[in-house]
DNA sequence: GCAAGGTC
């Protein structure tokens, strides 16, 4: 008897012949004048051995012949038949194939010979499909020959002898689904590419001879590209304000992160932040030590090969996998294209692991993990039963440039995954500020374990806060500071395998392939940005995705939905619910229908590429251009996961398109002009912003007390929203009450939204706004939270004041003179004045205007003495006198009594609350 | 001159 078996692909043939005949098949190639048996095909063996197949399968007595031999993937490919293939001819119709014939006639001659075929492609659909073309090229040549299929998920012996003698039948069902998507992805990819060559290329003369193709693939690729770049071109920042704690330590300056991250509302902020300001003093409210780990890496699969391969190696997915297919072939890697993340349960890692020992520079660390530190690796979620995660097959010494690179990254990541995670000790320090909560974390790296050997992965020590529970301390600085969202970045070509993965565009091996047919097309151009490639759509690129987006589909061409619903169609076939023929009519009247739809308005999309090309066919009645977006650095909002090494565009608030590329475009939501966000601001910006702030207070309480509405927590774009990263001292360069008047995440004792409201009561406090817990006050759960709007105006948030404010003052016990603002209504409301920063008590007589000519004191002409830490960095509650040359009460600006003597500011002071606020960020309770 | 999916 004898057995043909017909894998995918001729490295498979060779592993189970391997396995089967143990090691003992022979390999034939025919010698044309000798006439013995025959791979036609260079790359194709045939090996033949006996095998114990056992009845009702195999013979009765003795052993079958089995001869194993390979296709090269499809057997056939499509195209149109001879009178399709014209360009003017709509091709909506039947294609035929064109063989290989080499291959092709190696299985017919095995065939002829053979009583069985058993069919070992890759267990997926698509091999289900090469399964059926062996199927019907051996049949033509032995109509009788009875077809079994064997099914494996690893080439490992017990399941290769297991597939071999319990062989089942072939899935049409999935053959057919690939039939269709076959015949679909021809069809409609011809149709729109002769459609948009030949309605373009004769209209524009900058296209050339250009082919203008459209894939179901490319252009949901290349929509990608198109969305992220318009998400970049119309971002505006947005404002927000933040707590910053700051105290000295011996370790160092220890940051803290406020709670609520940062605030959309500068209203709200500043209520907070002065509520911070008169009570300053942080007691601790716990120190959590708890073990830290960072986690190893998953088993590679090809898609994290490719984004690694971008983000860590600068290298184009494309080439990435070329090469790893290199290395495949060359016996140092696993095969590179699969889906899987974990590793079979009888996997030899101890052999592989083994084998690396040589390695000068990871063979001391594969040593390590033979002699005890190995660990099984963990297991992701994905399993595409055909391989297993890439890994090294074989040491490579000799390996350079960027076949060394690929080979040394796999190799890492493999040890990483056998070895242990991270394990450290982070400590979390959580204080409260007149009820306001920060935090500060430390860690500190006990056993660095997996990244020994994987130099990709960067975990490092931070200060670990020495703070006791129940301490109490005055910060060093206290400070409401100013940020903005950031701009989101372009994509990397990393981000996209990500996008592209995710919604299904593309196969693990196909993935590189579009995105590199979408840069030969020249839709997108590559932007080399330090070491990270940026994609940035072209003009043509633009052009045609918005033309397809103005026609309007109602699942567009540009979107993954057309084919993730022929996705889902072909797995209703599988799974027996719908027919081929059926599923085939159906996409096909979807997709005649958006053609029909865009053949009759391809106006609108060669006026859109036209346009965005900057030439002909503008038409009345389109949006204005938009002046370029505003610059600066992004850093996140994409989704994507840039890695340590990977900066963004350092576009400066410069033009990032590409030669080619379009001018921005209108959209209706861009901000005119616009400076550079700045990730810290200067002294001078902090001075400058003084008065806007004040003025931006102003008109963010005004908008707020206005309307009523729930407050609610505003997720910056950017992903630097929070105080450490997407911080800049209060300046006045922000988009001034946009978003102060749409919401706030002022939060009530209860921990959700407070909801701003205003007093119609008639009254004294009618038209006052004020927080409160959202729920009804009848409500027992409401936690009676409440707090008012005041007056904004003397909320000042820089320190160091000297560029605003002339030179620094120092008053007669030279210290540095605070600056503070009067804000009681009355004559001298809004006058600032310098006074000595000593505590209560033990204040000198100093007393100036800012308004009025400086002390020519000798003492306030020399420099101070540097401060003690903690030291003439807090006021005292102000309690002066007036100053010469000025009879005035300075708390109320009257004259006729002293300032101790206020009875204005006394009574304030009985209800608690401090009639003026110090303008530095350094504060000492009052 | 068109697609996408296998493979070398």
């Amino acid at each position: 008897m004898k057995v043909l078996c017909v894998a995918e692909k001729p490295s498979i043939a060779k592993s189970i012949s391997g396995i089967l005949s143990s090691g003992g098949a022979t390999s034939c190639r025919l010698d044309s004048t000798s006439m013995q048996r025959v791979s036609p095909h260079r790359y194709i063996r045939n090996y033949d051995f006996p095998y114990n197949l056992p009845p009702p399968l195999g013979p009765n007595h003795g052993d079958a012949d089995i001869t194993v031999t390979s296709v090269l993937g499809h057997l056939t490919s499509s195209d149109f038949a001879e009178q399709y293939r014209k360009w003017d001819n709509e091709s909506d119709t039947s294609y035929t194939t064109k063989d290989l014939k080499q291959v092709e006639r190696n299985l017919q001659q095995e065939a002829r010979r053979a009583d069985m075929l058993i069919i070992w492609t890759d267990c997926d659909r698509e091999g289900e499909h090469i399964g059926s073309e062996i199927v019907n090229v051996c049949r033509q040549a032995n109509r009788n020959i009875r077809v079994k299929r064997a099914k494996f998920s690893a080439i490992i012996a017990a399941q290769i002898h297991n597939a071999c003698r319990n062989p089942v039948e072939l899935d049409m069902r999935q053959a057919d689904a690939v039939d269709v998507r076959i015949s679909l992805d021809l069809r409609v990819g011809a149709a729109f590419t002769r459609l948009q060559t030949m309605g373009l290329q004769n209209r524009l003369p900058d296209l050339g001879q250009k082919v203008i193709s459209y894939g179901p693939c490319q252009f949901p690729t290349l929509g990608f590209v198109v969305d992220q770049y318009e998400r970049v071109q119309a971002f505006v920042p947005e404002t927000f304000w933040y707590i910053y704690v700051e105290q000295q330590r011996p370790e160092g300056v220890i940051k803290f992160n406020w709670r609520r991250n940062h605030l959309f509302d500068m209203a709200a902020a500043i209520i907070l932040y002065e509520q911070c300001v008169e009570q300053p003093e942080a007691t601790v409210r716990s120190v959590v030590t708890k073990p830290a780990t960072k986690w190893k890496p998953l088993p590679l699969t090809t898609v994290d090969l490719q984004k690694s391969g971008s983000r860590l190696l600068h290298m184009a997915p494309k080439k990435v996998l070329d090469i790893a297919e290199k290395l495949y072939q060359q016996g140092f890697l696993s095969y590179p294209r699969t889906e899987t993340d974990q590793f079979d349960k009888d996997f030899d890692f101890n052999h592989l692991i083994q084998k690396q020992h040589v390695d000068p520079g990871w063979g001391a660390f594969a040593q390590g993990l033979t002699d005890g530190g190995f660990q099984r690796p963990r297991n992701g979620q994905k399993n595409d039963k055909a391989h297993p995660p890439i890994h090294p097959t074989a040491h490579a010494g000799t390996l350079q440039g960027d076949e060394k690179r690929v080979y040394e990254f796999v190799t890492r990541r493999f040890l990483a995954c056998c070895s242990t995670n991270a394990e450290g000790k982070s400590t979390t320090v959580e204080i409260d500020i007149a009820g306001e909560y920060f935090s500060t974390a430390g860690l500190v790296i006990i056993a660095r374990n997996y990244l020994e050997v994987y130099p990709y992965d960067k975990w490092s020590d931070s200060i670990v806060p020495d703070f006791a529970q129940g301490e109490t301390f005055i910060p060093a600085v206290c400070e409401m500071r100013e940020g903005q969202t950031s701009r989101p970045n372009l994509l990397t070509e990393a981000d996209l395998v990500g996008l592209m993965d995710k919604n299904g565009i593309g196969t693990d091996a196909t993935i590189a392939e579009h995105i590199a047919k979408i840069v030969e097309r020249e839709y997108v151009v590559e932007k080399l940005d330090g070491r990270t490639k940026y994609l940035v759509p072209s003009t043509l690129g633009i052009g045609l995705v918005d033309g397809y987006n103005q026609i309007g589909f109602d699942r567009s061409l540009t979107k993954p939905h057309l084919r993730r619903e022929t996705e889902h169609r072909m797995q209703l076939i599988c799974d027996g619910l719908e027919s081929k023929r059926d599923v085939l009519e159906a996409s096909l009247t979807q997709y005649r229908e958006v053609f029909i739809k865009a053949k009759r308005d391809f106006e609108t999309l060669y006026n859109s590429v036209a346009r965005s090309m900057g030439g002909r066919g503008i038409q009345a009645g389109d949006v204005a251009r938009r002046p370029p977006p505003p610059g600066g650095r992004g850093n996140g909002g994409n989704g994507g996961n840039n890695d340590d090494d990977d900066g963004p565009p350092s576009d400066g608030g410069g033009d990032e398109r590409p030669p080619g590329a379009p001018a921005p475009r209108a959209n209706g939501k861009g901000k005119a002009g616009g400076k550079p966000t700045t990730a810290k601001a200067t002294k001078t910006k902090a001075a400058t912003a003084k008065t806007a702030t004040a003025k931006k207070a102003t008109k963010a309480k005004g908008k707020a007390s206005a309307v009523e509405e729930p407050a609610s927590h505003r997720v910056p774009n950017g992903s630097g929203g929070g105080p450490s990263s997407g911080s800049a001292m209060l300046q006045a360069n922000g988009s001034a009450g946009a978003s102060a008047s749409t919401g706030a995440a002022m939060l009530c004792k209860c921990g959700d939204a407070a909801v701003h409201r205003t007093v119609v009561k008639e009254g004294a406090n009618k038209g006052k706004g004020f927080w409160a817990c959202a729920k009804a006050m009848t409500d027992a759960t409401n936690c009676k939270f409440f707090i008012t709007n005041r007056p904004t105006q003397r909320a000042k948030t820089s320190h160091d004041t000297d560029e605003a404010n002339g030179p620094k003052r120092f008053c007669t016990c030279k210290q540095e003179a605070l600056r503070w603002t009067v804000h009681k209504e009355g004559p001298n409301c809004g006058r600032a004045f310098y006074k000595c920063p000593k505590p209560q008590g033990e204040q000198c007589e100093f007393f100036e205007w800012e308004d009025e000519p400086k002390s020519e004191s000798p003492a306030a002409r020399r420099a101070p003495p540097p401060a003690k830490a903690g030291e003439g960095r807090f006021s005292g509650h102000s309690q002066g006198k007036p100053g010469a040359g000025d009879s005035k009460c300075y708390k109320c600006g009257r004259s006729g009594h002293w300032a101790t003597n206020c009875d204005y500011a006394n009574k304030v002071e009985e209800r608690g609350k401090p009639s003026y606020i110090k303008s530095t960020s350094r504060r000492r309770r009052c």
